[in-house]
RNA sequence: UUGACCGUAGCUCAGUUGGUUAGAGCGCCGGGUUGUGGUCCCGGAGGUCGGGGGUUCAAAUCCCCUCGGUCCGCCCA
């Protein structure tokens, strides 16, 4: 155990890779039938572009990974993505609105925990350049149809208004005020998230503080007549697709950014700390911090790990077959083995085989393992006749009579009579 | 940064108040006569007991440090 994955970190192998493969799949489909286009970024940007979104916020003052590069550039490993996007959109400019999704890996310096790593994996969406309130329909609707598509179920939407920037800062002083009248009844922690940013401590899950935010301002009452219309008509428009929402006036997210619409997606087959599988909100004003032009935007990321371990938790989105459909028994040697499996899989078909010259018997035990439906087995006999034995693996009894098994075909006519077998599976499967 | 618990074979775990060559199940490899998987039987490989230091005649077992994991808190994805 000299050598390992540095902390907070992990390799994902096989079966595992390919589910995480499966649903970014599934985002990009969900995504581009909403019209949105993959955008790929920088996995560390200039420093600034993330000091600038959000000094306040945790995962820049305190969990950016960063470094100097041999040329002294100041830079960091993206922390999130959607500060990254801004950037490109301010570089580009490209047309408006913008639609852009996104998939990869970010990274904090966090004490790791289950679902929490310090590098992980997200899926996300923005539109760029529209204020419309069906704009934040828009996204929320992807982010819903997305994750019930994986067959998640135990998902609540919680949605909030942050209000325009004026009223967020009135609400902020009020709750300043607030809560420095009563720091005496706060936690010693409590009166330090305070100093830091008071917004963050409505979200306090400690009961001492629990206390004193329950009687905090509310927010509703901050809201400029245009945010308070902006936010009844997401609502609407949420209820107009029939999708279901919870109302929490004390949702603040992490970032920020926020202006008006925040919403998060929390899962209730998880349980501890980390239930929350992503979140968003619109960030008016981001674009413009960034030295880009006065471009409103709402978007939203999900945790690819919390989204799989909510699918574990609910038994649903189980990792795609991974199975060789045949596989090529070959005891002359190998090379039978080599010509077979090149064929076949220049054909398209996934096919295993075996290495190191080892018995018929465990081949036969390595392709049944292989998940296989179809054994070619080449031994002396069929190499000299120039046929080989093609065995079915799955689904019959041993009582069998053995001719319906396996019988011999010619060496020439391998690939059409296993292509044919296939599609004809592959129908019977569809159908039942 | 602080707290609690944990760390024995590839995996899941046993291992009595410190006491001989550290075990099981699963998995893996081989065998059960001539070239045939899934069940069964037999055999085998595989472990610096996370790492380092200390106490002791003797440490997987006790103490300290360290690395890693889990949980809480914090926060979020």
């Amino acid at each position: 155990m000299s050598l390992q994955a540095p902390r907070g970190t992990r390799d994902i192998l096989a079966p595992e890779s390919a589910r995480l493969r499966a649903l970014v799949d599934a985002f990009a489909t969900a995504a581009e039938l909403g019209g949105y286009g993959q955008v790929h970024s920088p996995m560390f940007e200039q420093i600034e572009v993330f000091q600038r979104v959000g000094e306040a916020t945790d995962i820049v003052s305190k969990e950016m990974y960063q470094f100097r590069d041999p040329g002294d550039r100041h830079l960091a490993l993206r922390p999130e993505l959607t500060a990254s996007l801004a950037r490109a959109f301010v570089q580009h400019r490209p047309a408006l609105p913008w639609k852009a999704w996104y998939e990869g890996p970010q990274f904090r310096y966090e004490k790791p925990q289950a679902g929490r790593f310090r590098q992980f994996n997200q899926v996300g969406a923005e539109l760029f350049g529209s204020d419309d309130p069906q704009a934040d329909v828009d996204v929320i609707a992807l982010a819903w149809r997305f994750c019930t598509g994986l067959g998640l179920g135990q998902l609540r939407l919680v949605v909030n208004s942050l209000g325009d920037r004026a009223d967020r800062e009135a609400y902020l002083a009020a709750l300043a005020a607030y809560f420095e009248e009563r720091a005496g009844e706060l936690s010693a922690q409590g009166r330090e998230t305070l100093s830091r940013n008071p917004l963050r401590l409505l979200d306090s899950k400690r009961p001492a503080d629990r206390a004193v935010t329950s009687g905090a301002p509310d927010i509703e009452d901050y809201w400029s007549p245009a945010a308070a219309e902006h936010f009844a008509a997401v609502l609407a428009g949420l209820e107009a697709l029939g999708i279901p929402f919870e109302r929490n006036p004390r949702l603040v997210r992490g970032l920020d950014y926020y202006r008006r619409t925040a919403f998060e997606l929390a899962s209730d087959a998880l349980d501890g700390a980390q239930d929350a599988v992503g979140g968003g909100g619109r960030y008016d004003g981001l674009v413009a911090d960034l030295g880009g032009p006065d471009v409103p935007g709402v978007g939203f990321a999900l945790g690819v790990d919390r989204l799989l371990l909510a699918c574990d938790a609910e038994g649903t989105f189980p990792a795609p077959p991974g199975a060789a459909e045949v596989f090529v028994v070959d005891v002359t040697g190998g090379r039978q083995a080599s010509l077979l499996a090149e064929e076949l899989r220049r054909a398209g078909i996934r096919v295993e085989r075996a290495f190191d010259g080892r018995s018929m018997k465990a081949q036969m035990k390595a392709a049944d393992r292989s998940g296989a439906r179809w054994a070619l087995l080449v031994g002396a006999d069929e190499l000299a006749g120039g046929v080989v034995s093609l065995r079915r693996m799955r689904g019959h009894e041993a009582a069998e009579a053995p001719e319906s098994v396996q019988s011999r075909i010619p060496r020439g006519g391998v690939v059409e009579e296993l292509a044919r077998l296939l599609a004809e599976g592959a129908a019977e499967g569809s159908g039942s």
